[in-house]
RNA sequence: GCCCGGGUGGUGAAAUUGGUAGACACGCAAGACUUAAAAUCUUGUCGCUUUCGAGCGGUGCCGGUUCGACCCCGGCCCCGGGCACCA
């Protein structure tokens, strides 16, 4: 600590967070090594994209990662806890557009900004290993990690719909997209298909799925949406033989279903409108045509799929049902999607809700083929609703009438293989990672399009390929994509002329690995080296519930083909997950693109960073959302200095506290030292298992409460006083540490990363006597005190005999009697 | 539309294993100090009734299980997150 001390009567977060600051990045208080003999702990909070400046969102996270980072490194652990940029993304290039400033440029000082406010907040970074996605060190390794994957037969390319902007000439988010119009020439947005690179997550699916059960530490929600995202699901892929045989689509139409069982009751086929099928219908008829180009106005969405209103048009064409051999007409449906399984489905009007509102709308046969169990009581009405049920019976299904749902299932599969026309399948509903983006402002992909030799990935020698920095964005087009000195180049594998992929990475392939980059981020011979075993897998990470699915299953992906490279030896990337709650503002989740109000830079410029800390700790238990408020920053701030600091100062001036003689102590201070000891206890506990540190503060205000109350100026009220001050200061010091680390020199005479966590004295939580409730009917009637484990029959005793009991007994018929020992006694009266 | 959550005083919330609903705060009200204000301190604060002992109602809505339900079960309403190119 510095030689002077922050000492003042009253608090002034204003200067005395400063100076703790300064002693903190000083002295590296927070860098760790490996060679440290505690256990190890890695801490990470979710590294935040530039957009300008930290919002609340950001505060609640980072304040949630330090609390646990700290908390842990009051335990024993050699904690790393490391901050960093995920610095490619859509905003610096919109920003790029509106101040006519390099991307590179902007993203730069928003980071300079940033880290700033990040070290005004206290939090304790290990800022030596700090980087951003944005250096080619560091997105050099995500382009070798990419030809490794290339490799591996992991990567390939295939067309994937994008929304385009015809005026713009740009391809367009979904965010971008707004009523259908792009957001910035106003003009109707068209999908497209564009040829893609993918990476094949799914050959990863199965271990995906199953690795979540490994994951004790991770709440149930977050990994039941990973569960259906991934979505497992047991069926058979069949092939309807078509009445003719049709250019570019065989003479096959092979779709998958669940719902075998069902297959009497297919009484249409529906293909995507880009299905081979669709495009040779539109050939032959304009109405077919017209159609298909009106489905090109949706956006790319699910969510707007799944809104539209579903429409359709008949092929003409005609395909077999593989068991009755009857004609099955072909349509075109706005619903099906090429992206997922074959872009073909078979429809069962009468077992399948969208199927039936098709079908009723068009006038399609509608076949009920399963009926429910007489005994069932299910009711069923196949013209007003389909029948979902799997609980019922084949009916009008030939040789497979009175089958249920898994005799039929079997039955029908078995048949289908046989004919050579089907196979049981297992599916999954969770799609290849499309990687490509056609934005600039990203990190290059390293392959080199050959006329002979097809793509070719960069070799290692030459990466990385550089994203040129100083360039004007026009927001028509990426630039690098009309930089012939970016783009033109060499095969490396036939030396002939080719061009480079001018295409850029999806940025979730940053923040997929950068949890293993802080364990090695310095350095330059190889994307990791064998600090990375070291420190992962993380041991808790930290950040929104709005990454639930997409960043977490990425990252997951990624873990396991580091690992299947050797790079890693665990099979999951973190360890324990705190999913927080969104911090909303007028009702929806604060970030870059919904208002960028709620910049904390004020409230510490006049409250301090340990006020903000510690009025977002007490606002509510993390997983919650809720709407950021200021109310609570300046009562923070003024239970600092007044609670707090004001005590802790008035206590030191009454001299120095004698040893504590437990022999000695009278019944108020064994009560006081009860409550000490209780609110360790609970402040250990909702540390480190309950993860609710709004309940930590409450109760050391409680504790506080009881102390000014406790005003005993005995040699032992004293040292029970000092005993109560030091573990309210020790227990304060993850969420308030500058405060705390000023506070606990002075009391202690020991700098903060010194201290250890407070143990618990398990006798002074000795009760003499606890109170009892008494209940008549469930209802609360008396109260009374008795002897910790006094026998149910004498607490039966006693609690007849409390005095606003009596009467409600009185007259009263006992019929039983409930007897909670150390809790309550309920007499049950008729 | 589909998947996942959430809903408790005027406000943020607490109640950890089914056992005193509203701890701890904010706000508000009254009082103390002050020429005054700020700051600080004290008291009160779910609603209704009250003989001031207490009684009745109450955790989004409707129903169920239980001696007892904020907590478990069924149905509904509203709000939030995600839905594969915001990050």
């Amino acid at each position: 600590m510095a030689e002077q001390m922050y000492d003042a009567p009253t608090y002034d977060p204003r200067t005395a967070e400063k100076e703790v600051q300064q002693y903190w990045l000083d002295n590296g208080i927070y860098e760790v090594s490996e060679d440290s003999p505690k256990p190890k702990f890695y801490c990470l909070a979710m590294f935040p994209y530039p957009s300008g400046q930290l919002h609340m969102g950001h505060v609640r996270t980072y304040t949630l990662g330090d609390v646990i980072g700290r908390f842990q490194r009051l335990k024993g652990k050699n904690v790393l806890h490391p901050m960093g940029w995920d610095a490619f993304g859509l905003p610096a290039e919109n920003a790029a557009i509106k101040n006519k400033v390099p991307p590179a440029e902007w993203t730069k000082s928003n980071i300079a900004y940033m880290k700033q406010q990040l070290v005004s907040l206290g939090f304790s970074y290990a800022w030596n290993r700090e980087f951003a996605t944005c250096d080619p060190d560091y997105y050099r390794w995500e382009q070798w990690f990419f030809t490794r994957m290339f490799n591996k037969g992991l990567v390939y390319k295939k067309a994937a719909m994008v929304n385009w902007d015809p005026v713009d000439q740009t391809v367009l988010a979904n965010e971008q997209v707004i009523d259908g119009r792009g957001w910035r020439s106003g003009a109707l947005v068209e999908r497209r298909e564009l040829a893609q690179w993918f990476v094949k997550i799914t050959d990863y699916a199965e271990e995906l799925l199953d690795d979540l059960d490994k994951l004790d530490g991770w709440p149930e929600k977050i990994k039941t949406m990973q569960r259906n995202w991934i979505g497992r699901s047991e069926g058979v892929e069949m092939t309807f033989p078509l009445r003719d045989p049709i250019k570019d689509a065989g003479d096959g139409l092979t779709v998958y279903t669940t719902r075998p069982d069902t297959l009497m009751g297919a009484t249409y086929m529906a293909v995507a409108a880009q299905h081979p099928i669709a495009k040779a219908a539109a050939l032959k008829s304009e109405q077919v045509a017209d159609f298909i180009a009106q489905c090109a106005q949706v956006k790319v969405a699910e969510a707007d799929m799944a809104k539209m209103e579903k429409l359709g048009i008949d092929t003409g064409f005609t395909a077999q049902h593989p068991l009755t051999g009857d004609d099955v007409p072909i349509w075109v449906a706005n619903f099906v999607l090429m992206e997922y399984g074959s872009g073909a489905v078979m429809s069962v009007p009468g077992h399948d809700q969208r199927d039936w509102e098709f079908a009723k709308k068009y006038a399609l046969p509608i076949k009920q083929v399963v009926k429910p169990r007489p005994d069932s009581g299910e009711e069923c009405d196949i013209e007003i609703a389909a029948y979902l049920g799997k609980s019922g019976v084949l009916m009008n299904s030939a040789e497979y009438d009175g089958l249920d749902f898994e005799a039929g299932f079997s039955a029908i599969a078995d048949v289908l293989v046989e004919k050579g026309l089907g196979n049981k399948q297992v599916n999954y509903r969770l799609r290849d990672w499309g990687v490509s983006r056609q934005r600039f402002w990203g990190c290059p992909i390293p392959i080199v399009n050959c006329s002979v030799c097809g793509p070719v990935v960069v070799p290692e020698a030459e990466l990385p390929v550089l994203l040129p920095a100083d360039v004007a964005l026009s927001g028509v087009t990426s630039p690098i994509k009309t930089m012939p000195e970016f783009y033109q180049t060499t095969c490396p594998k036939c030396g002939i002329d080719a061009e480079r992929e001018t295409d850029t990475f999806d940025t979730f392939m940053e923040s997929s690995w950068y949890h293993v980059r802080f364990a090695s981020s310095d350095y330059n011979e190889g994307m990791l080296d064998q600090r990375a075993k070291y420190w992962s897998s993380v041991d808790h990470y930290v950040g929104g519930e709005e990454h639930a699915i997409l960043h977490l299953l990425y990252t997951r992906f990624f873990h396991k083909v580091m690992r299947d490279e050797g790079m890693v030896e665990s099979d999951e990337p973190f360890v324990k997950l705190l999913a927080l709650g969104m911090v909303l503002q007028n009702g929806v989740k604060m970030s870059k693109s919904s208002g960028d109000a709620g910049d904390p830079q004020k409230l510490l410029d006049t409250y301090g960073a340990d006020a903000v800390r510690m009025a977002m700790m007490f606002a509510a238990p993390p997983e919650h959302s809720f709407e950021w408020s200021e109310h609570g920053v300046e009562s923070a701030n003024r239970w600092l200095r007044t609670r707090l600091w004001k005590t802790v100062v008035e206590h030191l001036a009454q001299g120095e506290a004698p040893l504590l003689e437990l022999a000695k102590l009278d019944q108020g201070q064994k009560e006081l030292r009860r409550i000490v000891h209780e609110t360790i206890q609970k402040a250990d506990d909702d540390y480190g298992r309950r993860l609710t540190f709004n309940t930590v503060i409450s109760s050391v205000m409680s504790l506080m409460n009881q102390v000014m109350k406790f005003d005993d100026n005995s040699p032992q009220g004293l040292a029970v006083t000092r005993e109560a001050l030091v573990a309210a200061v020790t227990i304060m010091a993850p969420i308030t540490p500058h405060i705390c680390q000023l506070l606990l020199k002075k009391i202690s005479n020991v700098n903060l990363e010194q201290v250890e966590w407070l143990a618990v004295d398990e006798a002074a939580l000795l009760k003499t006597t606890v109170d009892m409730i008494v209940q008549v009917n469930g209802k609360l009637r008396g109260k009374f005190t008795a002897a910790p484990d006094t026998g149910k029959a004498e607490l039966e005793q006693m609690a007849k005999n409390v005095e606003n009991v009596v009467k409600f007994l009185a007259g009263k018929t006992l019929r039983k009697v409930i007897v909670v020992p150390n809790k309550l006694v309920n007499f049950v009266v008729s």
